[in-house]
DNA sequence: TTTCCTTCTTAACCAAGATTAAGTTTTTTG
DNA sequence: CAAAAAACTTAATCTTGGTTAAGAAGGAAA
């Protein structure tokens, strides 16, 4: 009776913790019972409070993490101290900074929440690992990395030839659950402007009506 | 006494065109002679004149795109005709439009020549045969594609917080090769600010020494 | 060589967005 | 609940970078 229970208690934390990651492993490749438990054996759990930070500029990145729920934000500070948004991580998202996760070399970004926020954390060392024992993880990462890597182009190219306005307009469009919950300052910091400017287009867009 | 002439003359041919393909797989995963000659049977090899178009803006991507020599770019062009590059491509680099390789939907970027360039092309429908033919190749376009995400990250970031000037002299320190080659034009284009503000700033920092 | 086209430069003027600063509202926290 | 800390607004002023225009110079092609 009371294996039956823990082993219920189990599988209910699986599924809340785990079950998002899995669920998304699933949409792109398929995986046994056997690979699943794997992988999960290789997973950590960890419960962020809003605002407290998860890396620092000139850490090194040394696990990969998973979004569960609530949002992080990755970002550089200037040497005026103003921030700038490289990335929301609503649940389902993964974040990091890639160069530094690539070469075990000191990041530039700062990591942290935006509200209290729940991730999973996978160890480098473990990843190569499970790319080891499941090659088709391999895949599962490079459609990830595939279709990060189109994100990145149409941002650059948005930061480039539109005006902050339409910028602003692309955001909220992209991404209309984070626009209710973020700051109209982190949408400015993300967008690349100042909170002031940002505040004053949007008063202009509503006098007009 | 022919067929040894050209077997020479094949070999001589997958080494000029594809070697440089082949040596780039090489230094991520070891592939065997023979996976070697099934990817080269599915490679294929183009010249492209100086100026020539490669892709327009929505055209569909069907191809992934190596270059061996000469340089491509892509590029959008914004309403007003301005030009906004995304990515120089010199030998050794891929080029694409990722989200329109992804989805095979029309794409945003315009592909062309700065040089007289050489080419392999992979159809996409081939390389998807050559995933399930030699798996190791996921793990080559995965480190690829994480890689390419790094730079992305970067610029993205300077973009959002550096100055013209700054976003200059990263140009050239990262790229020095084509600063020499490339028209100030066209570097203008990339840092994201008019030739003329360009040839401002750069009269200016001459002026002070 | 001469022509034409593209690139580069300079300069005057203009506009998008930054800065500074002060006051107001909202949210957080003790 | 009160106090403090963020976030938002507004407005005046300033700066970075854009626009327009016209001439100079460098290359490619006939």
């Amino acid at each position: 009776m009371l294996i039956f229970v823990l082993l219920n208690l189990k599988l209910y934390l699986i599924e809340m913790n785990y079950g998002l990651l899995l669920q998304s492993i699933a949409k792109h490749i398929s995986i046994t019972e056997a690979e699943e438990q794997y992988i999960v054996s290789l997973l950590s759990y960890k419960k962020i409070k809003r605002k407290q930070f998860l890396f620092r500029e000139g850490d090194v990145h040394k696990q990969a993490v998973f979004v569960t729920s609530g949002c992080l934000r990755s970002y550089s500070i200037d040497k005026n101290g103003f921030e700038h948004i490289l990335q929301f991580a609503p649940p389902g998202w993964w974040i990091g900074d890639m160069q530094s996760m690539i070469k075990q070399e000191p990041g530039m970004l700062y990591i942290d929440a935006v509200d209290d926020t729940e991730i999973i954390l996978v160890q480098k060392t473990d990843l190569q690992d499970m790319y080891a024992a499941i090659p088709k993880l391999e895949r599962f990462f490079r459609i990830l990395a595939e279709n990060a890597l189109a994100t990145y182009q149409h941002r650059l190219i948005d930061n480039l030839s539109l005006p902050a306005i339409e910028r602003y307009q692309n955001f909220c469009r992209q991404y209309p659950s984070l626009t209710e919950i973020l700051p109209q300052k982190q949408v400015a910091a993300y967008i690349g402007v100042t909170p002031e400017f940002l505040s004053k287009m949007l008063g202009k867009a509503a006098a007009k009506k």
